[in-house]
DNA sequence: ATGGATTTGTCCGTATGTATG
DNA sequence: TCATACATACGGACAAATCCA
């Protein structure tokens, strides 16, 4: 064996013995070393390096257990055989490279009408902190395991007392899954009950993103166009849909609560077929005005309502708790087939929610949230009426956090969004919610007024006609 | 109705209304008081069990309020009708009885040698509150709307870094992908690369769980026999698997660490048949004697590795956040197939963690958790060594938070399992980790140590010696 | 072939400067 | 601030493998 002696630096900031330790692994990843030579034995390699025993022993234990060497008692440290490393470049070098660099933000538009944004100082930032706390402080024990695969059960027997009792939902907590999002909610659904339902009707227009969950767990989509009332079940009769996705509480897009009468309708079909329902009590809360209609799962007798909704709108989206209400044999199913799988929220978050519920924090934030956006909304329609008067019609003023402007214009609906970002205004086109053609007249845009105060909304509107319509007035 | 009088234990913990309560809440859920049933009135019942009136009250309440009665003014009390209860299982599903469901609390076993669970005593909670409130105080703006698809930006980056300096990983924050957890994780590649991938090989013996969401998402999944240094890259060639999932810092169940060699041909594997390799770096930061090996990531040249790994074991399985690294060809995909999916973990928490991160918290929780768990698994060591002497061998010391003892008894893993389980003690069989059927020629049980006490383990060995080997000494 | 000298990996107690709490 | 713990480095003790007279 030929001199090998490599050049250790006392002073470097690498360990002496991290040093050797990447001499040797680069040397036999290059090649230069070839597999089976013997290395130099640690007394004779600590006398030729200037090192001391046990540092070259660290080394080569370290190469030992990467699987560079093998070791044989008392003979000593070998490359090994097994395989040819000539060729392979030397590992990256470790340590820092960058600094880090956001991304850029892109420039936010100066009035944003986003349909999911929450009215941030509304948020109760105090009492989640004190929640969030106390949840650490007395259930420090849940951090050492894993929680309930369905969510913790204290959470879900608030959540079951919740939906019971405002939203007429049938639930106890053994019902209840607690997830991280409605469209991972959707997923699951759509992977457990893949066997069964090949083809899902959705309201034409609806929610693309649901839509879109659905298309890539391979499922076929019937679009069933949306009559005054809500989606069309003598269409969705045809359809020969085995499930369908509605929102009977405020539907997405367009506003509409289904009246009693059509979710008669929509449970006999259920019924007679065998279909699965699959509501999502979308914006549930945030009714004006009209009655609250009971919930479509309330009035359901035969199991055939799966209720989903969240806390993204109501307490906030950065949050990512959503609930599902499962019929018993869908729950049966999702037990046995998700028995792998931890629950996805945090426990500690689930603990703080809890505590939120049990002290009757949600209900009074709730209560607060409806005036709030009460007020918000009447600005948003105040200033439509003032600015655009007879050029737009307003849809979907019974609830949620959006309003739809239907708008007078020789233009399509993503033509007047990018007139809008032009001005410093963000509004959303609807037509990504449809599967075919966008039937209406006029095209229509989404308002989302739950981020904005009043004089933002003013301004915004403001700025918004001066956009679309220069010349009137 | 015929009689139905619970039997009620003074002397028990449990309150007599609590008894009560439980009582009604189980004969109902199980079926056996159907769904309409009026229950005794409170008069007789109370007479009957020979409680007080308050006493029965308070338990209809209880069960009235989680909806599982309904009150008829003087009528009594029913069993609701809506929900049709027969069949509700009280107990979780099978699988994990040591999640107690708070009102049937399970008997859960003295000295649990749970693979998962991690040291309490050494959780930094003082820390984490300190991070969770500067979370919810410097980035409450995050409360308004939702986050980063891919997890919010400097905790990537500073994951990428970790990753990069600890782990050898070549990540930049734009490859990291944040989740809830590592199944989670896995599913969402499933049904990602559903279309390339139809054939994965795993590791057998190999990690269960994994594998049935392979399974649950439609892949043929190829068992592929372990040599002594990881599984046979041979027998993977043949298997004509487009994707392999491996072990490579610690092998699961059985601990080998894969040697450089074997490494770099299953790299080669990857490049002449553009397979794709799946690392989950399990344990990896949890070596003991050496430092932690480097990723197999690490080597990769030609963007084949998805590394991932999760945040479980090191901090605690109740946060939930796990992280994967993606080549960038795998990357541009993901990013575009998952874009309506708002990032499933709450932003304030990922919050705390980047705050953790980027203070250093982590690092040295890191190694101080590597001192705690290193002295655990001496005491198992020493405690397995002193009363089992010859009568067990002891694989997986190389790493990680538990241990497999091979047994040399004439009874099944699962055998071994239920005599422990009636001395107070829960060790895991590993048979189940097997697709084929386990060919050691003596059973092997897995035993963590992380969540026990050095005396614990010891008190928890000796149970097992005895009721295992009895007759002895 | 052999026995003793030497070399070798392995184990272990210790010293020291630095980082940690 | 100070006591402690830790990573790193050092060298002695031991026993097995190897070498060689």
């Amino acid at each position: 064996m030929a001199e090998l002696i490599p050049i250790l630096d006392e002073q470097a900031a690498e360990s002496l013995y991290g040093q050797l330790y990447r001499f040797f692994r680069e040397e036999i990843l290059s090649g230069r070393i070839v597999a089976g030579t013997k290395l130099p034995s640690v007394r004779h390699l600590c006398r030729s390096a200037g090192v001391s025993k046990s540092t070259v022993e660290t080394a080569y234990q370290q190469l030992l257990a990467e699987g560079y060497l093998e070791s044989r008692a008392r003979s000593g440290f070998y490359v090994v055989e097994a395989v040819d490393f000539a060729g392979w470049d030397v590992l990256p070098a470790e340590g820092e490279a960058e600094v880090v660099t956001p991304p850029v933000a892109a420039v936010a538009p100066r009035y944003n009408f986003h349909g999911s944004v929450i009215d941030l100082a509304s948020f109760p930032l105090g009492v989640w902190k004190k929640c969030m706390l106390e949840a650490m402080e007395r259930y420090q024990g849940d951090l050492a395991f894993y929680g309930d695969k369905l969510g913790e059960y204290e959470l879900r027997a608030e959540i079951a007392r919740y939906l019971r009792q405002a939203r007429t939902v049938q639930a106890v907590p053994e019902q209840v899954v607690v997830g991280t999002g409605l469209l991972q909610a959707v997923g699951s659904l759509c992977l457990l009950l893949a066997a069964d339902v090949k083809k899902v009707a959705i309201e034409e227009p609806g929610y693309a993103d649901v839509r879109e969950v659905f298309e890539q767990h391979g499922m076929e989509v019937v679009p069933v166009p949306l009559e005054e009332d809500g989606l069309s079940v003598q269409l969705l009769r045809e359809s020969g849909a085995q499930m369908v996705y509605v929102t009977p509480a405020h539907q997405y897009p367009y506003g509409m609560i289904m009246p009693i009468a059509k979710r008669m309708q929509l449970l006999e079909w259920a019924r007679s077929t065998g279909g699965l329902i699959l509501e999502n009590d979308y914006d549930g809360e945030f009714r004006y005005k009209v009655k609250p209609v009971p919930s479509l799962q309330g009035l359901d007798q035969h199991g055939s309502v799966i209720y989903v909704s969240n806390f993204s709108k109501a307490l906030s989206p950065a949050i990512r708790v959503n609930y599902m209400v499962l019929p018993l044999k869908v729950m049966e199913r999702y037990r046995a087939f998700y028995q792998q799988y931890a629950n996805p929220v945090s426990r500690i978050e689930q603990r703080a929610l809890q505590l939120f519920l049990q002290n009757g924090h949600w209900e009074r934030h709730i209560r607060k949230m409806r005036k709030v956006y009460e007020r918000k909304q009447a600005a948003l329609l105040q200033a439509v009426e003032e600015e655009f008067g007879d050029l737009v019609s307003v849809l979907a003023q019974a609830a949620g956090l959006h309003l739809i402007l239907e708008v007078k214009a020789e233009r399509s609906g993503e033509e007047l969004a990018a007139i809008a970002v032009a001005a410093g205004v963000k509004v959303y086109p609807t037509t990504r919610n449809w599967i075919g053609a966008a039937k209406p007249a006029w095209p229509r845009l989404l308002l989302g007024f739950g981020g904005l105060s009043p004089e933002e909304i003013r301004e915004g509107i403001q700025l918004l006609r001066h956009a679309w319509f220069p010349d009137e007035r």
